[in-house]
DNA sequence: TTGAAAGCGCTAACAG
DNA sequence: CTGTTAGCGCTTTCAA
């Protein structure tokens, strides 16, 4: 069967008017009369007429949508995230186009080129934990593309940011813990070129250095932002007998991996080792025990990331980039509450 | 600065060769001598050529984009197929589109315009919970449109469908449940005008049935897939005093919703009351309880999918549409793994 | 092996 | 208010 896609042009032809007529129409464009567009509203939708973006794209110059590069989708996070971004994108009349690097540098470069070509109109982009080489956003940016870089960052200047406060966050949860009476405190962190490794690391010194707890070496891990990371190290640090009081996770994930291996050790948390965790989720309530963390609203990254963008591409000349950063809070659960030497 | 982006037209005149020529080069077409086409590259490269996918696919009729339409994202099974289908799509030269309907039929129904719009080659759908107008799928079909649904299918003839074996893995789990020594056992089941829902049903009722286990109608309820479900189900039965020994969730989600309930009424899991549900998580492991489930595997619903829908589009003419069952298995953990009378 | 002509479906600019 | 002319950047004939 495969009848044939309407187009403008049958439209037109039907109705004895102009191709140009019609699109303007279809478009609400003033200067076709109100009796006119109703006309050709009511034809074309009863002849089934679907616009294709690519011709009007191509002829416009502008796609109205929005390129969006994240490192991982099935995840706490990047998930979550990803969905709020296709909201607040298609309330402002964007359409999001997603692609997912899975961590891995190479498609990432990859994923960016596609999207240009596609002829997205900006982009929003989370790196991988192991993108080393900046230089396809540095080109990026000396192309004058519109991007916002949300929660994974890369170290450089003149660039829209949306981030939460990993500092501050940081700092908060671990204060905390010290006033607790925590003094063993490890850190399992991410790595230390990417904003989020390097912040919450900073944040979690600052903090114990403010209250004059020593920070040691052999506390403090750079693995990455994975379940494997939160694993691995811990089974380390069990053999080498050297387990701290608690453990500050500087992602979820890595919190689950910690509770992996106590389990599997036959260790109780928070009793013979405590956690908390950067990063919420639903389901950390229901955990064995539910675990605590640093909360970031996503939502509210998320729209100011699209609306940043939003900005970017309607000044492209003469934009000043912003940096925005989103308030944490703690929320106490089952761990880091109070503190029992182990 | 924004230097305009270099075309097939800068390069040709670069080189004093024609448009077509570098066009055909850049495609590896034959027609091109390998010195020329070598030559070619290497200029292009250097002068940053990116092609404008708009252009070409709108002169070449054929876009190598996957549609797709997800209820949700920042979910625990619909983000790990996403991801899925965008790896084997990429592995199979496509790109796709992801859309979100947020269980919304509304915006299910604009996503499915917007992809059209935007030419897909062909659409990979999964439905809302509420969707009850099934006449766009029935349109896309007529217009002979691929289409593969997946998991959540509306219930038509002659579509490509790709899903666990709903029925059987339901089956399993009750008739095991059964083999324990459990009879007092409750299904909060999900509606039953789609698939999953009626599908995991029949496979509870004639588990129940070949067992001689009665199916009590107070402990089948219809309330969708998501937390409220279970949550919201558990308390009523909680004030009914009719609490069952086990229940049967539809979904990882509903199942949730009762470890929710029971936490907040201080009921124990699984020495209160007991639950198994169909679909596996990463978390689950660390639930408390560790949740046992009836397991489909993702992956292979993601590539089965992929691959109908790239034969179909393949093959437009006389194509016979295709339904595939991918088998189920049970993860027992912490639930559903003895029976001691509440 | 190369290229000239035509056109994909639509919109912008201008004229009537 | 409506329509004509051009053209977006690329590919597909088809001729040289």
């Amino acid at each position: 069967m495969q009848n044939k896609p309407v187009k403008l042009k049958n439209i037109a032809e039907k109705l004895n008017v102009s191709v140009v007529t019609v699109s303007k129409a279809l478009r609400n464009h003033s200067d076709i009369s109100k009796q006119m567009t109703a006309t050709i509203k009511s034809v074309a939708k009863e002849m089934g007429y679907t616009p294709n973006y690519l011709a009007r794209n191509l002829s416009s110059k502008k796609s109205h949508m929005i390129g969006v590069v994240v490192p991982k989708v099935a995840h706490f996070f990047f998930g979550d995230i990803t969905e709020c971004i296709y909201d607040y994108a298609n309330e402002k009349k964007y359409e999001v186009i997603l692609t997912v690097s899975q961590e891995n540098p190479e498609k990432e470069k990859k994923n960016i080129q596609t999207l240009l070509s596609m002829q997205v109109d900006g982009l929003i982009i989370s790196i991988t934990q192991e993108t080393k080489d900046f230089s396809v956003f540095r080109t990026l940016i000396q192309r004058g593309i519109p991007v916002v870089f949300i929660d994974r960052i890369p170290p450089l200047d003149n660039i829209n940011i949306v981030e939460a406060d990993n500092f501050g966050g940081a700092y908060k949860a671990i204060t905390h813990a010290i006033n607790l009476g925590y003094k063993k405190i490890a850190h399992f962190a991410g790595y230390s070129d990417i904003n989020i490794g390097q912040e919450r690391f900073r944040g979690f010194e600052q903090a114990m250095k403010d209250n004059n707890v020593p920070v040691m070496p052999y506390w403090v891990s750079r693995g990455g932002f994975g379940e494997k990371h939160g694993y691995d190290t811990f089974m380390e640090l069990y053999k080498a007998k050297r387990l701290p009081d608690l453990i500050f996770a500087v992602t979820y994930p890595v919190a689950l991996g910690v509770y992996m291996a106590a389990r599997e050790l036959g260790l109780k948390i928070p009793e013979d080792i405590d956690v908390i965790c950067f990063g919420n989720t639903k389901v950390q309530e229901f955990l064995s025990p539910p675990l605590s963390c640093i909360n970031q609203p996503v939502s509210q990254i998320a729209q100011n990331a699209v609306q940043l963008l939003i900005d970017n591409m309607n000044n492209r000349e003469n934009y000043v980039p912003k940096k925005i950063e989103i308030d944490t809070n703690l929320i106490l659960r089952g761990t880091c509450i109070n503190f029992n030497s182990k």
